[in-house]
DNA sequence: TTCTTATTCTAGCGCTTGCTCGGTTTTAGA
DNA sequence: TCTAAAACCGAGCAAGCGCTAGAATAAGAA
C-alpha cells in the first residue's frame, strides 16, 4: 500500500531526492535545490508530490520496502536459526550500505514527516522488525544466544544502524564481513568463518 | 579550549537550547523560538552567540564534555579489562540517558555546523572515542574479547548509541542494567550479574 | 488527425528566516 | 553612589522559503 500514485518517473524523482536528502540533509535542501538536480523547474515538483513532506515519505517508504524484499528472500529457505540472523544481518547491512541514501534519511529525518505519514512508516518498520523478533527469539530458544530478546534485538539492530556513520564503502572489508563480526561476535562461541 | 566565551548565563541557554533541539530538530528550531524559551528578544540571542550554529555547536561541546569527565571518573583506580569495558560502558549509557538531549543532538545535527565547528568537536570525539578504543584493546589482549579492535569497539558504541532511539526512561530497566546486559552479550562467557 | 492526459514552465504571492543595529536597561564591583 | 560592562529591546532588512495558478508543451490513444 502506497500513500499516493508510483509511475515511472515518480521513481526516479525519489531516487535523486535520497541522495539529496543524504547528503544535506532534508531540512537544507530546498525544493528548489530538489528541483534542478532533477532538470526540472520547483513548480514542477508539486505536480508528482502533494508535499515537500510527501517526497520524504516516499523516500522513507521506498528504502523500507526495499529492506523487507530483500529480508525475505535472505530467509528463504533457510532452516537453522544461526543460520537465518546471519542471513538477515547480512540482508540487512547490505540493503544499508548499498541503498545507503534512502536509509539514512529514514534514520535520520523522520521528525519532518507528518503524524499520518509517520504512522504509515511505522508500520512498515514493525513489519520489518518482526522478521527479527521471530529469528532472534528461535536463537535465544535454540541456546546459541542469551538475553531478553528486546534487549538483544535493539543492541544488534543499532549496532548495524551506526554502521553507517563509520562504514567505509571504497575499504576492504565487505559487508558481508561486517555481518559475519557481528554475528560472531553476539554468539557464546565462535560458529561461523 | 572554547570557542568563544562560558558565562553562568550563556550556560542556561545552552541547556535550553539542547532541550528544544533535541524535541524539534535544529533547522526547525527558529532563533524566535528559541529567545521565547529563553525569555529573551531574537535579537538578544547574539549578544551571546556569533550564530545560530554556534549555538548548535556549544550544546555538543558541553555535552561531550561532560561525557569526558564522567568517563575518566568512572575507570579511575580501575585495573581489571573487563571491569573497564564495564565502568566505560555505564558510564556511556548514563550521560547519554540522563543528559540525552545534547547528545542526541551530536548524533543527528552534526551536518549543520560550519566546518570549524565540525573540526573542533571531531578533535572531542577522538579523544573520547580512544578511551573506548584502549579498553577494547585490553579485553582483546586479555581474552575477554574477540575480533578486531576497530569493529567492535563500533559495533559496541553504535548498539549504545542507538538505545536513546528505545529505551524508555520511565521503564523498569536502568542505564546500567542495559550496561551490563550488552557487556554480558559481546563477551564469551557471562562473567557479571 | 483529434482528443486526452501527463508533464513542465512562468511568474510570483505571502510568509518566515537568520541576523543587524542603535539605543535602553540591568547588574555588579569599587 | 558612581561607573563600566553585560544583557536586553524594538524595529526591521534582505534573502530565501514552500507553494500556487494558469498557460504552454509533449506524448499517447482513438
Amino acid at each position: 500500500m502506497t500513500l499516493t500514485n508510483n509511475s515511472k518517473r515518480r521513481k526516479e524523482l525519489v531516487a535523486i531526492a535520497a541522495r539529496l536528502f543524504f547528503e544535506q540533509g532534508y531540512e537544507r535542501t530546498t525544493v528548489r535545490i530538489l528541483a534542478e538536480a532533477m532538470g526540472i523547474k520547483s513548480g514542477s515538483l508539486f505536480h508528482h508530490f502533494t508535499d515537500k513532506q510527501a517526497i520524504l515519505c516516499a523516500v522513507i517508504e521506498s528504502g523500507m520496502q526495499s529492506a523487507m524484499q530483500i529480508a525475505h528472500e535472505a530467509l528463504e529457505g533457510v532452516q537453522d536459526p544461526q543460520d537465518k540472523l546471519l542471513a538477515l544481518t547480512k540482508a540487512h547491512l547490505s540493503t544499508l550500505l548499498t541503498d545507503r541514501n534512502a536509509h539514512v534519511v529514514a534514520l535520520y529525518e523522520w521528525r519532518s514527516l507528518t503524524p499520518e505519514s509517520l504512522h504509515h512508516l511505522v508500520g512498515l518498520r514493525d513489519e520489518y522488525e518482526s522478521l527479527w523478533r521471530s529469528v532472534i527469539q528461535e536463537c535465544i530458544q535454540a541456546d546459541v544466544l542469551h538475553g531478553e530478546e528486546s534487549v538483544v534485538r535493539h543492541f544488534a539492530l543499532g549496532a548495524l544502524n551506526w554502521t553507517v556513520q563509520w562504514y567505509d564503502p571504497q575499504g576492504q572489508r565487505t559487508p558481508d564481513d561486517l555481518a559475519l563480526a557481528l554475528v560472531n561476535l553476539l554468539m557464546d562461541r565462535t560458529h561461523f568463518n
